[in-house]
DNA sequence: AGCACGCCGACT
DNA sequence: GTCGGCGTGCTC
């Protein structure tokens, strides 16, 4: 008999025995098309998962031993024929499963939540009165729901942490599981915390713990808050809040996460063009024609004017009724771009990024699907928007780190740019003023195709830049992260109204607490990190998993109070900056736990109005904004991040201080830049002041070429985390171990040096040890193969079941 | 991963 | 004899 087969990909399989699975359809679904999710049963019990369509077949004489699809909850496909080859092509790039890549591309809130839902047997009798209380009362409750109670209510409801006492219930026959599915509910939004209507009654009434007091004198004074910042400032968990809401003290409500704006939508400008943008337009609107995928380079100094072009160039696309992709690092310090797109393209425009909520996010990826919007907007995940007909996507600073995912699945937006070019045959468009080195590369070598601006727009010059030597400055007894030159500056600035930004690369008050006496450092408990010490709320803090502790004077080691503070963070910068400028008005920028995507937003549109005098901030003031009355830029240390253990670490910092400098004198006026180093001398704080890219590029490349570092190699890391140091170390040398004999016996061929196994940069985070193995490969099929056969080979060896491997191509951490 | 099957020891 | 511990192999 002839019978529909659908290969059919299921959620929640781990990568050694991910693969198609094929199922008949069901008899009376007359429709089953590829791209629709499905629930099968699966494994030997049965029990239902859902799965993706990748493509269906008819067989006259089906194997025998295949299972039905139980249901087809969508009516129509939701990803299509390029989206389920970009799932396969995720797959074998990134190393994960078929899901892990769909959950990637699908918008979150587009899910299905599978769970089960619990009911009462009937013929329970008189036994009931045997069983114990917190059986009986689980009992009652759910007939008081109609017999029927979710999995996931029922633990909230007791308070168990597991379903222990609910699988016990059912192996007893007094309750019986059955699956459910429901749409995952719940849009994003902030947990915010405000007080009762009738707490002041119940405070006077009712015993409050110390930590519960806190909270509320802290609530007082800003009346409402989000459930983060109150912890941030107070330092307990949630579960106090949650304790003063039961208390009927305190109530939840929800806030709505950043929206884009949409008073702020600015009027509709005509771009006019210089020659040279002209030229750069030309050239690229010619790519956009052509008949095969092509990439292209579009390299400019900073302020010369990038954005008008690609304007103009999305214009053209659009006006040929073909889709567009925009790409940014981050959108929350983009705002004005955001609302130039919306002044332009109206209601064409969809934008996507991580802090939309889940509504939101699906309602611009039906707008998009549904052909209503013809450009998308976004961070990375703008990378998956689902046009039909794509003719060009840009991706604007192509260098900049936020493009690679670095959680499930590890992808670069880039790489999956390229793929969705090709089957398109449509153009990638990077565009940057500091182009990563690879990318450079390929343009010299005539791969991509390169516009070069190398004027800045309009009557705006390059900043002058001075490198302030600060072992001179120390050896005159300043001891402060603050250089006479850069105050005098500053202080010239205020007094003739003008802007000025500082970056500074770290954040908190202070980066080290050591003690004198016994010489420790104070460390986080689950890291091997040291504590930063935040003056905002008087706790030490770890920036990589969030533990927080009070700050006592005491020595944790030996209990001594020599404690001494070491490093300044943007918090330290901010106090002392206002200590010596008391009228002015300074701003401080950072990612602490406290900012929103809504305050940072705010804050640079109060900069942007000139309600402040000074920015302090890290990395993200660098990056992008456009204030024409900034005319100092002063770079408090830049040796930071310099000297780290990371190939990459000469064109991070290159490209972070040659566009901060640019921050500066994008106006009439003209701008002034300051470095502030310890290491003057170093080529690399010169070139960057001379924003000199071309020559930083020359010499970057032959250490590359040297070193046998990208783009002569491709990078891979393989990582293992575990509990327990010894097990992942032993995992490491294992897998080195096995890949070698895999290589030796069917991979000869392969070129490849694998460094380590190693402990992790950051030995220990979270609680869990990491090992690193590094591989420099050329990422080529064979390659690829061999190491997906070796996870593979390796995750279903049940002595290493509890290290987590891992493989990162083009990772950005080594 | 998550589940069922099967083989072994301890026990009414 | 049988209940349940855990080691093993499979998942259309």
């Amino acid at each position: 008999m002839k019978r529909t087969i659908a290969s059919v990909a299921i959620e929640n399989t781990v990568y050694h025995f991910d693969k198609p699975f094929s199922y008949l359809a069901p008899e009376e679904e007359t429709k089953l098309c590829p791209g629709m999710r499905v629930l099968v049963p699966f494994g030997r019990g049965n029990r239902l998962r859902q799965g993706m369509v990748m493509s269906i077949r008819e067989e006259d004489s089906p194997e025998e031993n295949l299972k039905e699809i139980a249901s087809v909850p969508d009516k129509e496909p939701v990803m299509n024929d390029e989206l389920l080859r970009l799932a396969e092509f995720m797959k074998s790039r990134c190393f994960c499963t078929y899901y892990d890549a769909i959950r990637a591309i699908l918008p979150a809130g587009i899910n299905y939540q599978l769970s089960f839902e619990y009911s009462v047997s009937k013929d329970l009798g008189d036994a009931v009165f045997d069983l114990p209380d917190e059986q009986r009362r689980v009992i009652s409750y759910i007939l008081s729901k109609n017999n029927k109670a979710e999995q996931q209510k029922l633990l909230s409801e007791f308070g168990l942490s597991d379903t222990r006492l609910l699988d016990e219930m059912c192996s007893k026959g007094i309750l019986s599981k059955t699956d459910s599915v429901s749409r995952r509910m719940g849009d994003k939004t902030v947990k915010m915390v405000r007080f009762s209507e009738n707490a002041e009654e119940i405070i006077s009434n009712v015993k409050l713990s110390e930590k519960q007091q806190s909270v509320l004198d802290t609530l007082y004074s800003v009346g409402a808050a989000s459930v983060k910042e109150l912890c941030y400032y107070t330092g307990v968990t949630a579960s106090v809040v949650d304790a003063l809401v039961k208390k009927n003290i305190a109530v939840y409500f929800d806030d709505e996460v950043f929206r884009i704006p949409k008073t702020a939508v600015s009027q509709k400008k005509e771009i006019t063009l210089t020659d040279e943008q002209n030229k750069a337009l030309t050239e690229l609107d010619g790519l956009l024609h052509s008949e095969k995928p092509e990439v292209s380079l579009l390299y400019g100094v900073t302020g010369s004017g990038k954005t008008s072009v690609f304007f103009k160039l999305i214009e053209n696309a659009v006006a040929e009724d073909k889709d567009v992709i925009v790409m940014v690092p981050e959108i929350a310090l983009t705002p004005q771009l955001i609302s130039l797109f919306k002044a332009h393209f109206d209601d064409k425009v969809a934008v996507f990024h991580s802090a939309l909520s889940l509504g939101e996010r699906l309602d611009e990826y039906k707008r998009v699907q549904k052909g209503l919007a013809k450009i998308a907007v976004g961070t990375r995940s703008a990378v998956f928007a689902p046009f039909q007909n794509l003719g060009l996507i840009i991706m604007d600073e192509e260098q900049e780190h936020t493009y690679k995912s670095e959680g499930k699945p590890r992808f670069h937006a880039r790489e999956l740019a390229k793929f969705r070019c090709s089957y398109h045959n449509c153009l990638l468009l990077l565009s940057s003023a500091t182009p990563s080195v690879e990318t450079f590369y390929n343009a010299q070598k005539g791969v991509y195709h390169i516009q070069t601006l190398s004027h800045r727009f309009g009557e705006a010059t390059l900043p002058e830049v001075v490198v302030v030597d600060m072992n001179e400055e120390q050896q005159r007894g300043n001891s402060t992260e603050l250089s006479s030159q850069l105050l005098e500056a500053l202080e010239e600035n205020l007094s003739n109204g003008r802007q000025s930004i500082l970056l500074l690369n770290r954040r908190g008050y202070n980066t080290f607490v050591t003690c004198k006496s016994c010489k420790e450092t104070i460390t986080c408990p689950n890291c091997s990190i040291s504590m930063t010490y935040h003056n905002a709320n008087n706790r030490l803090m770890c920036h990589y998993c969030g533990y927080s502790m009070d700050y006592v004077s005491e020595c944790p080691t030996c209990r001594s109070h020599n404690l001494r503070f070491v490093g300044a963070g943007t918090q330290k910068a901010e106090t002392d900056l206002a200590e010596i400028f008391p009228d002015a008005r300074i701003l401080r920028m950072d990612t602490d736990a406290t900012m929103t995507r809504s305050s940072h937003e705010k804050k640079l549109t109060a900069f942007a109005n000139g309600e402040y005098d000074i920015l302090v901030g890290t990395q993200m003031v660098a990056k992008g904004l456009d204030f024409p009355n900034v005319t100092l830029v002063g770079v408090l240390n830049a040796d930071r991040m310099l000297y780290l253990d990371d190939y990459r670490s000469f064109e991070n910092t290159f490209s972070l201080l040659t566009q901060v400098v640019g921050r500066s004198g994008r106006g009439k006026e003209k701008g002034r830049a300051m470095i502030q180093t310890f290491t003057p001398e170093n080529p690399i704080i010169e070139l960057a002041a001379r924003q000199d890219y071309l020559s930083f590029y020359n010499t970057e490349i032959e250490i590359r070429r040297g070193m046998l570092y990208p783009p002569f190699v491709t990078m891979c890391l393989i990582g293992f985390v575990s509990d327990n140091a010894r097990k992942s170390q032993n995992a490491s040398t294992e897998f080195m171990k096995e890949m070698t004999v895999l290589l030796k016996e069917r991979y000869a061929e392969i070129p490849l040096r694998i460094l380590g196994p190693a402990p992790a940069s950051v030995f220990k985070v979270a609680g869990k040890y990491r090992y690193k193995l590094i591989l420099k490969c050329r990422n080529d099929k064979y390659f690829r193969e061999m190491l997906s056969t070796l996870l593979a080979q390796f995750s279903s060896r049940r002595e290493y079941a509890d290290v987590t491997v891992y493989a990162d191509l083009h990772p950005l951490n080594l």
